[in-house]
DNA sequence: AAAAAAC
């Protein structure tokens, strides 16, 4: 089965194959020709499985051919986040190269004025998520009388996010008589009756949860005392030890991922951050250099746990265990995609068991435990020459993984000894080679008190160091 | 409990 027996045009087919991709993902198969035919969908599926590219492609060949000037725009495309939206974007621009269709990215966090500009222009497509399209709405910026397809994907992220009467006023805008799309990774009961109430007679197409079903990522949990300041030490052995190439740290809460940035800065890590805090234009320039390879660590909220398509992503760490069992799915999803492979580790305190729990049992297996071995590492090595910067950097593996198999035992990289605490953090001596950090120095001296422990090693060694974790 | 989303 290829793309071309999906009765999709010529124009599509050459920018589908320009793009690399031969043959269709399950939920394309099984997508595209129904929505081609006109017929609504419900699609049980996440990001992850080729299901952009299946609203996608027959919306480019739909609107390619009921072509007239758009005065209106003719079809919505709703979207939980901001990041996602201007993903489905590129999508449209990348299949869309060989058809002139326009459209319109409407989200918040930018500037409205270049949205209500293409507006009036007109265009084929609209991007949105539902905060900015009610207030364009609102203002009397939008006519969505001319809308005869509507997509509403991740219907329930929606759901958690609270946009379901949104969605619902929105769908009332729209003509009655229209196609409409929906997908979702789950169907709860609110989802479905939004799916009775809006769509009419769907076909209903259902594909494997990827997190349950992915083999290509092998998945880890180590075992870490309770305290910021450990789970930092471990998740830097862990970067230490694999040869991380690209990564995504995932923290439950926005105060973590911008203290764990700043540290593994100061350790010399080339990391950015993105979560909600930051403004629009922030979030994409961080994402920008993350993909461009500017830098190879990014460390995120849940804002990226979703969706985000980021080729490439060897590893994921979860610093925490997420609150819920679906995140760590989808957390984990950014690596091992398009048949790659991916490691994912979890680092769990004491509180973080119960979590563990419910995911384990969401997915259906055990998660492997590892060890972290501290051993009596840190004392051994006290020896001055030792000095550090390029050896954490290096991404070399410290130790091969010599263990017994069943228990895999990561051991602590040698390090250099703790001195006396001392108010200026040593590796501003130079020596390091982190010249390149010198443009930060604005932003150390606004440092605050309380991020003196972010500096490992300035203080004491910590107990945990000194004994085996694990289970 | 967290994060996300309009200004």
């Amino acid at each position: 089965m290829s793309f071309a027996d999906l009765g999709l045009s010529d124009e599509l087919l050459r920018a589908v194959t320009d793009s690399g991709y031969t043959e269709p993902t399950p939920i394309q198969r099984q997508a595209i020709p129904s929505v081609l035919m006109g017929k609504d969908l419900i699609g049980i599926a996440q990001t992850g499985t080729g299901k952009t590219a299946a609203f996608v492609l027959p919306m480019i060949d739909i609107l390619g051919e009921g072509r007239t000037r758009a005065l209106m725009p003719r079809s919505l495309i709703l979207e939980p986040t901001r990041e996602l939206a201007a993903q489905v974007a590129e999508n449209f621009e990348k299949y869309g190269t060989n058809h002139k269709l326009s459209m319109a990215l409407l989200i918040g966090g930018v500037q409205m004025g270049d949205q209500v500009k293409a507006l009036e222009k007109g265009v084929d497509v609209l991007i949105a998520t539902p905060g900015r399209l009610m207030d364009l709405f609102g203002r009397g910026k939008i006519l969505l009388t001319g809308c005869s397809l509507l997509v509403i994907d991740e219907a329930d992220r929606m759901l958690d996010m609270g946009f379901i009467p949104d969605i619902e006023e929105i769908c009332t805008k729209l003509p009655k008589n229209r196609q409409t799309l929906l997908f979702s990774a789950t169907m709860p009961p609110v989802i479905k009756k939004l799916a009775d109430k809006f769509l009419n007679d769907p076909k209903r197409v259902e594909v494997a949860r990827p997190a349950s079903a992915n083999i290509n990522i092998t998945q880890r949990i180590v075992e870490v005392p309770g305290s910021a300041f450990a789970k930092r030490e471990v998740l830097r052995m862990l970067l230490t030890q694999d040869d991380v190439q690209t990564g995504i740290i995932f923290c439950n809460r926005k105060t973590t991922v911008r203290e764990l940035n700043k540290s593994l800065k100061k350790h010399g890590y080339r990391s950015a951050e993105i979560h909600g805090d930051m403004d629009q234009p922030a979030r994409i320039a961080e994402l920008e250099r993350f993909k461009k390879g500017d830098v190879n660590i990014l460390v995120a909220s849940d804002v990226a746990a979703r969706g985000l398509d980021i080729k490439g992503v060897s590893h994921v760490y979860n610093f925490d265990a997420p609150w819920h069992p679906d995140d760590y799915v989808h957390r984990i999803g950014r690596t091992g995609r398009a048949g790659a492979t991916g490691i994912a580790y979890t680092l769990v305190a004491p509180d973080d068991a119960e979590n563990i729990a419910e995911i384990e049992k969401l997915t259906g297996h055990k998660i492997e435990r590892v060890k972290v071995a501290g051993g009596a590492a840190p004392r051994d090595t006290e020896s001055p020459k030792r000095e550090s910067g390029s050896r954490r950097r290096g991404g070399r593996k410290v130790e091969a993984e010599a263990e017994a198999p069943a228990e895999r035992v990561i051991e602590a990289p040698k390090r250099e000894p703790a001195p006396v605490r001392d108010a200026e953090p040593r590796r501003e001596r130079g020596g390091r080679g982190r010249d390149r950090d010198d443009q930060h120095a604005p932003r150390r001296q606004s440092r605050a008190p309380q991020d003196e422990p972010d500096d490992g090693w300035n203080g004491p060694i910590p107990d945990f160091l000194n004994y085996t974790l694990g289970a």
